[in-house]
DNA sequence: ATAATAACTTACTAATAGGTAAGTTTTCCT
DNA sequence: AGGAAAACTTACCTATTAGTAAGTTATTAT
């Protein structure tokens, strides 16, 4: 309650964020989240006026979320590995509710995505992929790291093993997401 | 077969795999089926009872093409990377229409799923999974591959790379797509 | 030729979706 | 204390969803 409840509207936004990593963009509704705080559909509706604005909402507090880690890896005296740990981190955090990474539930629903939120999406791909990017070229030129792709394309390879991993992780279990994130270490470390 | 029409059904189901590899299976419609094959909505209701059955349909049709494959793979003259061109190629024939595979797909919806198709679902996963299993294991054998991880392994991280490069494709782009598909071939080469 | 049946269409549901306008309550500011 | 503004609720609306029952047309088998 905001003038009853101060914080709905952040409140609404976990809730959502919650949704779209369990059920998708396209399976949940404002009834979903009404309901789940109490509230009326309408004051969704205040403070979202539409779905789409929730959605460019989420992901841009998915981008500031981001922004704030690379902030902190950049100042964390931590090597390469622990770096990457951190971000994997976030993976394994996702699998253990049965959830998915943001990235690729809304992938799987991009074609029925306003173009303003493709844009906000693909803002958001840049910022992950150049944070694991610029973390693996860093690791190397130090000589913690050793791969022989470039670091672009060992950022894709990660970020595909970890999106994907989560997705598998659902339908085949934890154990094969388990297999995927120590092999990721593996294919940079040694 | 049908009065009218003789594929009807097997028309149904070509446009639901689109349908569902390009929007999703919560965000089509018995409405966009029926649209697109100029028919009623309650014909698609007579050739599956409902859009759990359709699915499941689908699913144990994905389930033919991919035992169909193992047989042709198993059958032809061609040394393992050549057979694991033959599966990458599918995923590269779905980025080329900005659709992702099916198992991705179905897995960001896969929360919303009863459990009937996500027992198909876990059925299809298997034989893919033990399709590239096996294809790594025997190329490997033969010394037509290297690789560290084992062959299960191996093939969590392929698979992973392909259905997220597809769904990363439709945002960042098919250069990325191009990058990991030659990463992955390069990968267990040489 | 006809009867059975397969393949539909017509014409509806009931439920839910996203969304809005107008009124009400609470808090903030002076 | 008394607005103004913020944060809601009430009460709607329209479109779409999956789905069904009953009737119609075409095909097939006898």
């Amino acid at each position: 309650m905001s003038a009853r409840n101060t914080d709905t509207k952040e409140e609404i936004l976990r809730i959502g964020k919650q949704l779209i990593q369990f059920y998708g963009y396209n399976a949940f509704s404002y009834a979903d989240i009404s309901r789940e705080l109490n509230i009326k559909n309408a004051a969704v509706h205040y403070h979202f006026r539409g779905k789409e604005d929730l959605l460019m909402a989420l992901v841009q507090n998915y981008i500031d979320n981001y922004q704030l880690l690379a902030q902190q890896l950049k100042a964390a005296p931590l090597k390469a590995v622990g770096k990457l740990d951190k971000f994997i981190e976030r993976y394994t955090l996702l699998c253990e509710t049965d959830s998915i990474c943001i990235i690729g539930s809304i992938a799987s629903d991009y074609n029925t995505l306003p173009d303003s939120v493709k844009e906000k999406v693909t803002e958001l791909i840049n910022l992950v992929m150049s944070l694991v990017e610029q973390t693996l070229a860093e690791g190397k030129r130090k000589g913690e790291l050793v791969f022989t792709e470039t670091p672009k394309t060992q950022a894709l390879l990660i970020m595909t093993n970890l999106a994907a991993g989560v997705q598998l992780a659902r339908i085949s279990g934890k154990k094969d997401y388990e297999a995927i994130r120590k092999a990721i270490i593996r294919q940079v470390k040694s």
